[in-house]
DNA sequence: TATTGTTATACTCTATAACTATA
DNA sequence: TATAGTTATAGAGTATAACAATA
């Protein structure tokens, strides 16, 4: 009866969408050749950092392998920091540094503009309706 | 006021879990080792088929190149079939083979699981509107 | 023994440009 | 000239397993 299979290939297209949006728009500002991955870790670091990378790892559902190789770039080009917890030895927590909020606040007007777009085809309510449909899953 | 750029990280999420969920469900289906590309190339086929390689890029957002790669796997496979269009020779036209409806239809299936778990903290009310609005998108 | 993070490897997906063939 | 599709290439993302260090 549901037809749910057809909403894979929805957000598929959605997220195929944004990527695009962001190749077009990115190249401008993405001057360190950080990728869009780079740039999701950073816009969601920016939200809870201080963080340590398995947090971002759970986070992002990313593996932990290519988590280390994005950071080791993102730590290369300046933009974040990585500090040794105090109490776990085990733990590495990241920060943005001041180039990295810079950057990260340039990422997020891209975003938002992206987004507009994309929910151009609804009224205010159904976005406000979508927008919170997401945060709940 | 309107933070639409979380929205991105959400949808990110989301894919990323339905990409996990059919990674470890796939394995023991996809024994011609055709990867989630190619799953999805199939089942929109499925939908809309015959189709021309062209409607299939416009659908799914990918690249021309990526779909003639991708496209010529599952032919060697011997999943789908090109077909020469009557009327305009530029065009390949593609329909699933009997073996593909047969791999789509457990595939699908797979997806149907995978989406009724995602939207398991959605009531059926919010789950239908969820659908209605990526539908909309 | 379990957890955090790293390294190495192989594979898939993606973007770009140059190309052929048909219209 | 415009469109449909192909080829070649380089780059980015992903999964896996094996590993070191800390708890």
């Amino acid at each position: 009866m549901a037809e749910y299979h057809e909403m894979v290939h929805h957000i598929d297209r959605i997220m195929r969408r944004i990527d695009g949006s962001m190749h077009r728009r990115m190249p401008e500002v993405d001057v360190d050749r950080i990728g869009p991955l780079g740039c999701i870790i950073l816009t969601v670091l920016s939200r809870i950092e201080p963080a340590p990378i398995q947090r971002l790892v759970d986070q992002l559902c990313r593996d932990g392998s290519q988590m280390t190789r994005a950071i080791k770039k993102l730590e290369a080009s300046g933009l974040i920091e990585k500090h040794r917890d105090e109490h776990d030895g085990r733990i590495t927590v990241l920060t943005l540094t001041a180039k990295g909020r810079v950057f990260v606040a340039e990422v997020l007007d891209i975003m938002e503009g992206i987004v507009a777009d994309l929910l151009l085809p609804l009224s205010p309510t159904e976005r406000k309706q979508f927008a919170d449909l997401l945060a709940k899953l």
